[in-house]
DNA sequence: TCTGGGGTCCTAGGACCC
DNA sequence: TCTGGGGTCCTAGGACCC
């Protein structure tokens, strides 16, 4: 009998920061920026900090009128990093099968341990202490017979508990439910139960598969059927096959100058390059994102039949997407990049036997990104980002 | 109140081929 | 002249998650 353990660390970001500053500890801590950033928004905020209604994704602008004695942070994601794998180094002291979602979320397969860790109270008393003590870190959790009930059990518990369901009580636990607390049915989908009068998962489970596959579509609708008699979702179920990485940049203030968008289109792509190469991929295709100051937002991307070589390479694939897109009257907020289905290096393509020309510069680049790993500090960058900066 | 950044997955429609 | 059906690849946009 199969069985897992769904792990949340209670208000990561905002706990690390308490860990760390004791003398925030018990205070309303908000990390995601400060008040007088401009489009800043709440990544975490302490339970203290709840209570004023403060939440994550709220702009920062709103979190300071409802709690203006809070204490605002940027955040360190390197410190968190740092916090985060010592926690998941603790669960594979409990099961090799540790399957990490995020930053602060992992699954562990504990099917079987029974015999050495006892049965799940006993395993979450032994884990929440284990945590608490190396880390000095709070956990949720969540047991299960599949990973999303699992998920939706570990909810239950926060903060700081532990929530079993009993193998054999899924259906009954998710009937019970309402909608709200369905993980993979958002805002619009919310608003789509309001309108079907769905309250409670007992009213989605009283319709057929085919009714929800006509209302929401094939595969939300099948999803949706599963969730609600608590039957493992695919999606968390399996191994993920594709790969992506981006990287983009909200401006304090909309831009209607094209050089300077262009100078941090520029700026992502070494970015997106260095990581690239860092981790050894490779990709062929390359996408574009623009968000304007009315908040509407337009993505191109596209395929070439070699994979991106160089910064410059990048930049003037992603600029001659960029000038397809855009429309010089409007305002920019946001201008993002992309390369998706990325593939590990040394993936052969037509065309590699005449590729010399961008080897040195390739090769330059990986130079580059050595030195950058080694001397932090160095900021060796290439031309034009450079010469933004003066 | 005025909306980050980094991801994954799904859908619908078009191009192209047999 | 008034046009099928299936498969594959690609693209834009949207929903969702932390």
């Amino acid at each position: 009998m199969a069985y897992f353990i769904h792990a949340d660390l209670d208000a990561f970001y905002a706990s690390v920061e308490q860990l760390d500053h004791p003398e925030c500890r018990g205070l309303p801590v908000i990390v995601g920026g400060l008040p007088e950033d401009r489009r800043s928004v709440v990544s975490t905020a302490s339970y203290e900090a709840r209570k004023f209604g403060v939440h994550s994704a709220m702009p920062v602008a709103q979190a300071y009128k409802l709690c203006p004695q809070g204490i605002y942070l940027r955040g360190n994601m390197k410190r968190y990093r740092k916090k985060s794998a010592e926690v998941m180094a603790i669960f594979s002291d409990f099961t090799p099968d540790v399957r990490q979602i995020s930053v602060d979320e992992a699954f562990l397969d504990i099917t079987g341990t029974e015999k050495l860790f006892g049965p799940p109270a006993l395993v979450g008393a032994k884990l929440k202490n284990a945590i608490r003590e190396k880390t000095g870190l709070t956990v949720s959790l969540g047991f299960a017979s599949n990973r999303y009930v699992a998920k939706i059990a570990s909810g239950m518990s926060k903060p700081d508990g532990i929530f079993v369901v009993a193998p054999g009580t899924e259906e009954k636990f998710m009937s019970a439910l309402p909608v709200t607390k369905i993980w993979g049915a958002g805002n619009k989908t919310q608003e789509q139960f309001r309108k079907y009068g769905f309250k409670t998962c007992e009213d989605i489970h009283r319709l057929p598969m085919e009714n929800l596959k006509s209302i929401f579509g094939t595969a939300f609708g099948l999803f949706l059927y599963r969730a609600v008699r608590g039957e493992a979702a695919e999606a968390f179920e399996d191994e993920r096959g594709t790969h992506s990485m981006s990287a983009e940049r909200t401006f304090p203030y909309d831009l209607y100058d094209e050089f300077t968008i262009e100078t941090a289109l520029f700026e992502i792509c070494e970015t997106l390059m260095f990581r690239l190469l860092n981790q050894s991929w490779q990709s062929k295709t390359v996408s574009i994102k623009i968000r304007y100051d009315d908040f509407s937002t337009e993505s191109a991307r596209e395929t070439f039949p070699r994979p991106v070589g160089t910064i410059d390479e990048l930049f003037d694939r992603l600029s001659a997407l960029f000038h397809r897109k855009y429309k010089s009257s409007r305002g920019v907020r946001l201008i993002g990049a992309g390369l998706l289905n990325l593939e590990t290096e040394n993936t052969p393509h037509q065309g590699d036997l005449f590729d010399t020309v961008n080897e040195k510069e390739r090769n330059l680049e990986k130079h580059i990104m050595e030195i950058n790993k080694k001397f932090p500090n160095a900021a060796l960058r290439r031309g034009r980002s450079w010469m933004a900066d003066k």
